[in-house]
DNA sequence: GGATGTGAATGCATTCACAGCA
DNA sequence: TGCTGTGAATGCATTCACATCC
């Protein structure tokens, strides 16, 4: 049973973090792994690593560490990965295709079930396996799919009107790629990834450690 | 003058939201901006508005609030965007081309002056005004615009060997995506994004709100 | 010896609440 | 009255340090 304590939110995201490291050290044949060692590929305390790890149970053997496919086998368990999800795209312009082409989603059990989008144009083309349908039937295929997630990659002006339609649609979780702010209802969940703000960070940073950035 | 206390790094990206924002009020007409009204837009308290902008000085006006022109100079100003970023992309796959023809990055002041891959078959194909470049030729591209910034959109495998080759050739600052952990040196900053990640991360909390995730 | 799990202590970020100004 | 800027208070996350176990 977890602590009675509340979860940190970056310490989620740190799971993630030592999924994808557990998961390599697998495929190097590795059999377990230390907080230590762990926290040390990614640049964090060994404190850190069991402290994250033990809000959600304890499956660490002192003097050995933690076995990396029972480590594996719990963190996609609590993250949820432990199953497929599918996944609904919206928005076919370079970003779209290339995300909906991301191999790193299908390893990840993410895969992509529709893809959409306003413009005529697009509509029809071929993605792979899939081609790329009217608006009009994200419902049908939401519904049909059981799919939960969307993916935004819509201008900014229409995201917002576009995350409404999928709510309408059934959708719980939106990873939206626009740079806009969404509104949604409390039931849905939001992550906005903005991928000019990541550069201007750091922009920021280099303005930080060296204080002439001239030209 | 800042105040004399450490800024903390998550007021920071707050200022990248309140850019956007307070540019696109800006094209919408709108003259002032109280901290309460920007804090509805973005989901955010008045307070932590009013405390994040005063990290940075006063540029408030009380019983007014903000001037939108005011307030996105000193903005650009503080996050380093108040001039033209050059930047090289390495890795042309299906996410460096998206990446390389992405609007946003142009309007906040990135410009990528040159795109780079391994790959003898993608060297000299053309992505709008820019051909794919050997990996030979970084160093020099780099050394002759002057780009401190690089982003990387390679296989996992590669990315640390790239990362090393970016830092040879003069680069200050990697914006990562490939799902790998990078070592830089200290006078080097780093930030990574892992797309896959954010869906895992959204798969939790769909875990957290409904019990009952089924199929 | 070597490692985990965890209360206690520290440090950091956010919120409160109000003085001061237009 | 309306709003900013900011010390003080609160709340949250990280680190410390050690009991515990293989």
């Amino acid at each position: 049973m977890p602590q009675s304590h509340a979860i940190p939110k970056a310490a989620v995201l740190r799971l993630s973090l030592y999924l994808r490291e557990a998961t390599e050290l697998q495929e190097k044949g590795v059999a377990t792994i230390s907080s230590s060692r762990l926290a040390k590929l990614l640049g964090l305390t060994d404190a850190q690593v069991r402290k994250d790890l033990a809000y959600f149970g304890q499956f660490g053997h002192p003097g050995v560490g933690y076995h990396v496919v029972d480590l594996i086998r719990e963190l996609k368990r609590i993250l949820g990965t432990d199953r497929m999800w599918d996944v609904v795209l919206v928005g076919a312009g370079n970003l779209g295709r290339a995300l909906a082409a991301y191999q790193g989603f299908q390893r990840q059990g993410f895969r992509i079930v529709g893809i959409f989008d306003v413009a005529p144009a697009k509509v029809g083309t071929r993605l792979g396996e899939l081609a790329v349908q009217p608006m009009g039937e994200l419902a049908d295929t939401v519904a049909r799919t059981g799919s939960r997630i969307a993916i935004l990659c819509v201008p900014p002006d229409q995201a917002q009107k576009v995350a409404d339609q999928a709510v309408a649609a059934g959708i719980r979780a939106i990873l939206n790629f626009a740079p806009a702010s969404l509104t949604v209802p409390s039931h849905v969940v939001e992550n906005s990834v903005d991928l000019a703000i990541r550069l201007e960070q750091l922009s920021f940073q280099l303005r930080q450690t060296s204080e002439k950035p001239e030209g």
